[in-house]
DNA sequence: CCAAAAGTGTTGAGGCTACACCCATGG
DNA sequence: CCATGGGTGTAGCCTCAACACTTTTGG
């Protein structure tokens, strides 16, 4: 390639993670208030430019610990947006991704690049820096594939999980009631969670058996 | 953003396609011969730099159209690498896709960039220039899952299929051998295709019904 | 012993696999 | 009329949706 052709000048990389968690029957993103221009002072999903010496997973961790403090948010791609103006000051190509985390672990209120981070439902995050709301949009419905094929809430069960409050999480990311006796089967036919020999008593009833995320799921072939 | 911060700097994006085809009973890809350097005279996937006055779907159909004389080439998403040194003269991060067309299409063999053009069976397409062998088997990988959800294989059949042909092409891409009567169920069942009223004489027997590819695929709950 | 939530089984319908025979055409 | 490949049906099994009762615990 010509490296010095100037088409190719100036083109920075955005990598930039929906992160969500679901808390009380809510799913919620986690935004930060941006200091600086460019949108001072506007929400925002967690991100930021790749630097040159870091591959893109490398520059997502570091953005994300950068932002909130959090380590070991495991991502998952999402999509890519490249339109020309998505950024003001340079052209910036965005490459989104997907993290789910536990809402009790803590989060940084303030860093050096942001004055406020917080967790927001779904319906309070709109009007977000940048094209951050087409971004989240896109997240949250790719998130609805993603549960039903790869162990994306592992974090958000540290401890494993009952199927009960599994069930609730799938109700709240799918937005529908499911049948109790078929979700157990179904979830468990899908390979994604196994049997632990703990039990835990939730909300003061009868104990129910506890399961946790598989840490490497086997895609099956439909032909 | 601090638009001069030097870690910001140089990072390019490659588009990659790789274009398949499938001939006789053989999957191939389209490789073109480098003109220039890095990487002169080896063999690569179709490709190049995105300017910065074009969107990534719009790089990377021009580059398909500089670098074949093909136009209106689907693309589908396949993955990204950003390992930093995977091309020699500045920091790339490649952006990759899966084309498939019709082997019948003519295809230019010399343009200003590229030497030659031509089909290759995969068990030839090594040795490839960059990292172009691994984006290539992984793309070969996400060609297997797009088969049964996309319609990707529409460009194959530019005036529309029988279920034998379209069954040997599955057949090609999966690398096994399937029951017809349950490809047909199956296949229709997956709601990637219709029936047409045409029917075809293939290889002067018994006339076969011919269907085509929809335009829209809708997507299945599994819950 | 009662309230609350966990856990489980069945039935009928539809889909899947594995398999063998008839049909339409060209030569 | 025969060779070639296209098209179809079925039996047995499995999976799925829909549905109601029993179990365990804490209070």
């Amino acid at each position: 390639m010509q490296v010095n052709n100037p088409l190719y000048k100036n083109i920075g990389i955005h990598v930039i993670c929906s992160i969500f968690t679901v808390d009380k029957g809510v799913i919620k993103v986690l935004l930060i208030k941006r200091k600086n221009e460019p949108y001072k002072d506007k929400w925002s999903l967690i991100g930021g430019g790749l630097y040159n010496n870091e591959t893109i997973e490398e520059a997502m961790n570091r953005e994300i610990y950068e932002k909130t403090g959090l380590k070991d948010v495991k991502i998952y791609f999402s999509n890519i947006e490249s339109t020309i103006d998505r950024s003001p000051l340079k052209r910036m190509v965005a490459i989104n991704f997907i993290g789910v985390i536990d809402i009790k672990r803590s989060i940084l209120k303030d860093t050096e690049k942001t004055s406020n981070c917080d967790w927001f439902e779904l319906g309070m995050a709109k009007c977000l820096a940048y094209d951050h709301d087409k971004i989240l949009n896109e997240a949250r419905n790719n998130l609805k594939k993603l549960i039903i094929s790869s162990n994306v809430l592992k974090e958000l069960f540290p401890s494993g999980f009952t199927l009960p409050e599994l069930q609730k999480t799938y109700e709240t990311i799918l937005e529908k009631k499911l049948d109790r006796r078929n979700f157990r089967k179904k979830i468990i036919n899908l390979g994604l969670i196994k049997e632990t020999n703990k039990t835990e008593v939730f909300e003061g009833k009868k104990p129910a058996k506890k399961y946790e995320f598989k840490n490497v799921i086997e895609e099956k072939d439909i032909f």
